[in-house]
DNA sequence: TGTACATCAGTGAACGCGCGTTCACTGATGTAC
DNA sequence: TGTACATCAGTGAACGCGCGTTCACTGATGTAC
């Protein structure tokens, strides 16, 4: 664990305190749970004073949208590389399954992220993805995954693909599955066969 | 809106107060959002002192218990009534719209519902759903809509089904589909072209 | 190379707030005789 | 039918707490000359 360091190993000037702080947040967050997660306890996670955060962040809300922010470029970047290892089919399923999977690694940071961008109306990365983003790549590949026609069917299909991957990323660690993920070998492979169920990603019928 | 009784309207015995609480909880949520759902604000909305509550629930934790658990109820309640209309028909889609539908009328209820679901770790009338109850009628309707294979084919459909619900429910509201919504004639459709999509309560391919 | 000084990034004490909960109390109700 | 009394369901004041945020401050750093 990055420990709170102790005061002689520390000198006054942190050097980089703003991400000492995001990360000492989704630690806090992880561990702790969403209410344990103040300004003041993350300033003493990191260890310093409960103004020191002001220096870095407007208040509160500002951190928290930085932790948000750094949690959506971690999973960009987990289902650009999940996209790259499968980059020869496709089957839009590898990239789903990394989402799924990121969710499911950080429930409570993916809690945070989620709310954010449903306060914010949108989800960041999605509707103004720059070129060649993740979520960019997965709208050409859903675009490209069967045949596509109309405009609104591909609307649909990623739709239904943001539906599931986060429905089944939210209702995966329920008790009622366990006998489920045992009979098929585990959560991974019960996350593919609920996804592949589900076709979100297929236009046509 | 049931406003909080002026004194001279109330006698000093309330005669309901635990479900005027409740109520009251359920109307903050939804109008004041989680963080206002305090059990203050809580005894305050049904105009009472903050120590009367004590009187019916141990602390708040039984209070917000109590208000998912109704929840619960009208949910069922509304699944069950959609399964009776359309009683003729194996189609599961619309329990499975009911569901949605329940959700995105009250997200901040059905928040709090999924929350306390989720740290019990099963989700309430589902796995020890009482015979005959919309739960457990759903899962028949499950296992009746294709020829049914085995328990595991099922169980798919089972967590399909409550990912995809699910999932939508967390999804609608986002701008991003607002085109598709307006395209496809409303919130409704919209909900329907998507679950159809998904056909997450069919067995086999 | 040394010194004055502006700027930056911390400290720690304090603020007011709303919270959950407890306590001794009191008004209203119902039951026994 | 009336009265004593137990019980129930409220009151309102108080508790301690952690919170977000502000403030005057100070130590460290970097730059100009």
């Amino acid at each position: 664990m990055p420990e709170p360091p102790s005061s002689e190993t520390r000198p006054y000037h942190h050097g980089d305190l703003r991400r000492a702080l995001v990360e000492a947040a989704r630690q806090l967050l992880e561990t702790e749970g969403p209410s344990a997660m103040s300004l003041r306890a993350v300033a003493r996670q990191a260890g310093v004073s409960p103004a020191a955060p002001y220096h870095h962040f407007k208040d509160k809300g500002e951190l928290l949208e930085a932790v948000a922010a750094e949690g959506w470029a971690v999973l960009g970047g987990e289902m650009m590389a999940a996209m790259e290892d499968a980059a020869s089919v496709p089957d839009p399923t590898p990239v789903l399954l990394a989402y799924v999977h990121f969710a499911r690694t950080r429930p409570a940071l993916y809690r945070i992220m989620f709310d954010g961008a449903r306060s914010a109306e949108s989800l960041p990365f999605l509707t103004d993805a720059p070129e060649g983003s993740p979520f960019a790549l997965l709208r050409e590949r859903l675009a490209l995954a069967d045949d596509c026609r109309t405009v609104a069917e591909i609307e649909l299909a990623i739709a239904a693909s943001w539906s599931a991957v986060h429905g089944l990323a939210e209702m995966a660690g329920f008790k009622q599955f366990e006998h489920l993920k045992a009979e098929l070998g585990g959560e991974l492979p019960f996350l593919e066969a609920v996804l592949r169920r589900m076709k979100p990603g297929q236009i046509a019928d």
